[in-house]
DNA sequence: TTGATATATGTCATAATATAACATATCAAC
DNA sequence: GTTGATATGTTATATTATGACATATATCAA
């Protein structure tokens, strides 16, 4: 699996203040909300801001190992729980793998693009109440809580590679 | 997990001749593609056809041994792969399952309406070249070459147990 | 402040999901 | 019918995730 050094929306950016401000942000909501930010729950957060793609569970749970901060997978996997469940991280099912949110200040509806050749993963909105989706589960029934979008093909880095023409 | 009677869109339907039907259906497909529908890959869009629900390998697995027709995971997961790969069954990723699929005479872009009581799955279409996604991704530069929506809800059958008003 | 309750962590063990690797068999095309 | 590609059988192991239970920390009411 190639690395990707470009995965925020599969360009470039100076992320010397991003990781701060997301951390600052999510540490302010969770006081508003009366949730725990831990130092493990900080931590996993900040390792996933800084490497800006998605990392399995054991990745980070050997990230924390090297920093004393942990040993077992539950450690990381109920750090990741927390995180996910109140959309500071998002999972990509696909890769069973987790990435921060891009978009920490704003409740939303994610959908990720997700590169098959180096799985670099830009996360983009999209808008579930309307559309045909929300139609058709209105018309069966259905109340739909949460919903995910993965969408997968080749990233801009990576149409060359596949694509030699 | 509690198990679902109606998992087809929710709504109980006589499904005498559905199996047989979409079992006809892939296999005539497979004839025209030159692809080998061989036992053991139809008899999984069978057992997946008949349960009419998301089911995971392993369960795949148990039926097959029972039957005789295989006994090690990698048979299960290669007759899987293959009828993944050509949209004959689609894998939930939520759930780590698999479930036959609902419109099998079309290529579509499936999005799933999944039960988190029940874990009943409906199936139902997106549009996936239009709409915002179709926009963010070519201003992106990203190919999409596919793409799964999974919705995370309450059917209409466990509505009444979680919302008892 | 203390005691009661909920929440979070540490740790061991194991479950559930999935694939690598390689030998054998079957198919498809010439 | 030989050959190359595709599919299967089998062993072993990798990867992902959770159950269970003891300990610790936070929260809040009295």
């Amino acid at each position: 699996m190639p690395l990707n050094s470009d995965p925020i929306g599969f360009a470039h950016h100076d992320h010397a203040t991003c990781v701060t401000d997301a951390v600052a942000s999510v540490e302010a909501r969770c006081i508003a909300a009366g949730l725990q930010f831990t130092p493990v729950r900080k931590r996993v957060l900040e390792i996933l801001l800084e490497e800006h793609r998605a990392l399995g569970a054991y990745e980070i749970l050997d990230r924390l190992r090297d920093e004393g901060l942990g040993s077992q997978p539950p450690v990381a996997y109920r750090a990741l729980d927390f995180l996910t469940k109140h959309d500071f991280v998002h999972k990509i099912e696909r890769l069973n793998a987790f990435i921060a949110c891009a978009h920490p200040h704003e409740v939303h509806t994610p959908a990720f693009l997700i590169c098959r050749d180096c799985n670099a993963v830009a996360e983009a909105e999209t808008n579930l109440t309307q559309g045909r989706l929300a139609k058709i589960a209105s018309a069966t029934g259905f109340i739909i809580e949460r919903a995910i979008l993965e969408a997968e093909g080749l990233c801009p880095n990576c149409i060359p590679k596949s694509e030699p023409a």
